[in-house]
DNA sequence: TTGAAAGCGCTAACAG
DNA sequence: CTGTTAGCGCTTTCAA
C-alpha cells in the first residue's frame, strides 16, 4: 500500500517549499500566497489525493478541531439526540467530538477530562452537570471553554443550553387546570439536578398562580429518574389516602412508574387519574394510554450547545450567554377531565 | 495556567535522558531500563503530574490507540448498547472510539473513513454493512483491520459479530407452533441486509421443519425496518384475505406497525392474531400487549466485536473468525393460542 | 510573496 | 542499561 502523500510530496511536485504549500492549502493563510501558485498547489494536492495529517497539525498548533462531550450514559434515550445535534453542527465546521460515558461516576469524569485534555480538545460539553459541581466550576474558571447542555449549575456563569422547564411545567399545569383538575400531585426528580429543582419550583409557582392549595402531601420527592421510583411514590400516595386526580411526573420514566402503580391498584388512566410526563421519550406515544408529555427539543439543545461552544472558541472574551429553548406540550390520551369533582 | 509538563521536564528533573524517561514510562519498554532508575522516573512523573501527549506519540508511531466506529444513526435505539459494549471493552485497554453516523449515506461513509484514516485509527468497526458492500470489502482486502457488528456481508471473510438469527427465528417459530399456530406470516426486512435475508431464510426453513405450507401469500417483503412498512404489509395481507393467526415480524418496529394495522381493523392481539418481534428494543415490554420478541444481546455484540478487533490488531495474521451470539425468546403477552383452528 | 529553519512531544534505531 | 540522534508531518516566525 503506497504511503499517503505528505505536504512535502505536494510541495516538491508543485515546485514550491513545503511552507508555501502549507499556506496555500490552509484557507486561513491562503491569501498570503500568490494566487497562481496557490492554484497549482491545490491541483497537485488533488491529483495526489493529499489529505492533511490532523495529528501533525495538532502537535504543532496545540489545537485539534475536536471537543469532548461528557454524558452520563448513551443508552439513556435522552442523550442520543443531543449527541447528534452537537455532532451535526460541529461536523459542519470540520470539528469532531469525543464522547465519554461517565455512568455518573465522578472519578470517571475527572479521568476522562484529563485524557481529553491530553488530546488537546479545544472545549468541553457536559451533559452531566449537577447543581453543585465543583469540578466543572473549576474547569470553567480555569479558562477551559465549557458549555453545559440539558442541565445547569446552581449559581454560575458557565453557559448552558437547557429546556425552559418553568414554561413547560406552566403549560402542563394550565392544561390540567383547564381540564378541571384541582388536586394535582407532583413526582419531583432528584433535587441535586437543575431539571429536578426547576420543575418542582415551577410546580409550586403554578399552584399559586391557579389558586390551588400547596399541600405538602401532594408532593413526592423521587431519588432517581426511574420507573421504580415513580411507582413507589404513587403507591405511597395511594396508601396514605392522599386525594388527587392528576399527576405531573418529573419525567417520562416517573410517569411510566405511575402507570404501573395505577394499574396495580386497578385505577384507570385517564379515567381515574390523569398523567403528564416530561421529555417525550421515544415510544411513549405507544403506551396505553399514549402519554401526554412535555416535549424537550433534545436535538436542538445539542445543536445550540455546539454553536455556543464554537462561538466561545472563536471569541473567548465575549461574555457567556445561556440559552433556554421553548418546550411544547404534546397532548395525548393520558389526560382527561377528572371523574370526581 | 502552567504549561503541562513534558517528557523532557520529567527527564531533566529525574536526571536522565528523555529517551530513558520514555522507556521507563512505557510499560512495553520498561524492562529495558534499570529498575531503580525507572522507579525514580515514575516518581518524578507522578509528582509533576506528567501525562504523556498521545498526539505526539501518534505522530511518531503512526498508531493512535483509537478505532473508528461507523453506525447508521445513534438515535436508533439498537446502536447505543452496541456502542457502549465496544467502548467499555476498548476503554479497558486504553483505546478509544471515534463514532461516525452515516445516516446510510455511502458518501458520508467514505468521507468519514477517509478522515478516520487521517487520524491514524488502527481499525474500523462497521455496523452499516449491507450484503454487498464493495467499499467495506475493498477496505478489508486492503489490509485495514475491520470487523462488522450486527450485520455481515454476503460472501466474504471479513470477520463479524452478529446474533444467531437462524436460531432466533427457529425459537420463535417453535413457540408459535407449540401454541397451535399453523398459519404464520412473516414480515421480512430489507433484503439487502444480512439480518433481513437470514431471518427470512430461517422462516422458510422453519415452515419446512414443522411441515407447514410455504405459501408465497404468507410473506411480505418490507422495504424498511419501519413502523409504517409493517402497518402497510399487514393491511395488505388483510385486504387480500390472506388467512393467518400469527405474525413473525422481522423486527420490533415492523411488529409495532403490525399492532397499528390490527387495531385499525378492530382485531385484537393476541386474541385474533399473535405477534412476535425481533430485537427487544427498549419499552416494547410497555406496549399493550407487551411484545413477545427475540432478544438480541446488543451490548455483548459490541463487546465481542471490540475483542475481535483488538485481537486482529495484536495478531493480524491469525485467520479471521466470525462469531454468532445466541438469542433468547422473551415471552410476553402478544402471543397466545389461536382462536380458530 | 516565498524560502529557511526551527520545533511541537515523543519514540526508535544505533552506539556505547 | 543509557545516551545520541534523527525525524514523524505540519506550521510559524524570521528573513529575504
Amino acid at each position: 500500500m503506497a504511503r499517503r502523500p505528505t505536504l512535502k510530496d505536494v510541495a516538491s511536485e508543485a515546485g514550491v517549499h513545503p511552507a508555501t504549500a502549507s499556506r496555500a492549502l490552509n484557507p486561513e493563510t491562503r491569501h498570503l500566497v500568490n494566487d497562481e501558485t496557490a492554484q497549482r498547489v491545490h491541483q497537485v494536492a488533488d491529483s495526489l489525493g493529499y489529505q492533511p495529517n490532523p495529528i501533525a497539525r495538532s502537535l504543532k498548533t496545540a489545537r485539534s478541531a475536536s471537543i469532548g462531550l461528557i454524558i452520563p450514559d448513551l443508552t439513556n434515550p435522552l442523550f442520543p439526540p443531543i449527541v447528534r445535534g452537537i455532532e451535526d453542527v460541529l461536523g459542519g465546521v470540520g470539528y469532531n467530538a469525543w464522547i465519554i460515558n461517565t455512568d455518573n461516576d465522578p472519578a470517571r469524569e475527572t479521568a476522562a477530562v484529563e485524557s481529553l485534555r491530553n488530546r488537546s480538545v479545544e472545549g468541553l460539553v457536559f451533559a452531566t452537570a449537577r447543581l453543585h459541581h465543583p469540578f466543572i466550576e473549576q474547569l470553567a474558571a480555569g479558562g477551559t471553554p465549557t458549555v453545559l447542555v440539558n442541565r445547569r449549575l446552581a449559581v454560575s456563569d458557565v453557559p448552558s443550553v437547557t429546556g425552559d422547564d418553568a414554561g413547560g411545567v406552566a403549560m402542563a399545569m394550565r392544561h390540567l387546570v383547564d381540564l378541571g383538575h384541582r388536586q394535582i400531585v407532583h413526582l419531583a426528580g432528584p433535587q441535586d439536578l437543575s431539571t429536578g429543582v426547576n420543575r418542582l419550583r415551577a410546580f409550586r409557582q403554578a399552584l399559586e398562580d391557579h389558586g390551588l392549595e400547596n399541600s405538602p402531601s401532594r408532593l413526592k420527592l423521587c431519588s432517581a429518574w426511574a420507573e421504580t421510583a415513580g411507582a413507589k411514590a404513587v403507591t405511597e400516595l395511594l396508601d396514605d389516602g392522599v386525594e388527587f386526580t392528576a399527576v405531573l411526573a418529573g419525567n417520562d420514566l416517573l410517569a411510566l412508574g405511575c402507570y404501573d402503580a395505577l394499574a396495580e391498584r386497578g385505577l384507570s388512566c385517564p379515567g381515574d387519574v390523569s398523567v403528564v410526563g416530561f421529555n417525550d421519550m421515544p415510544f411513549v406515544d405507544k403506551l396505553s394510554p399514549p402519554l401526554t408529555t412535555v416535549r424537550i427539543p433534545h436535538y436542538e439543545l445539542g445543536a445550540e450547545a455546539a454553536h455556543l461552544l464554537l462561538e466561545r472558541l472563536r471569541a473567548p472574551d465575549r461574555t457567556a450567554r445561556s440559552v433556554l429553548l421553548p418546550l411544547t406540550l404534546v397532548n395525548r390520551q393520558s389526560t382527561a377531565p377528572p371523574r370526581r369533582l
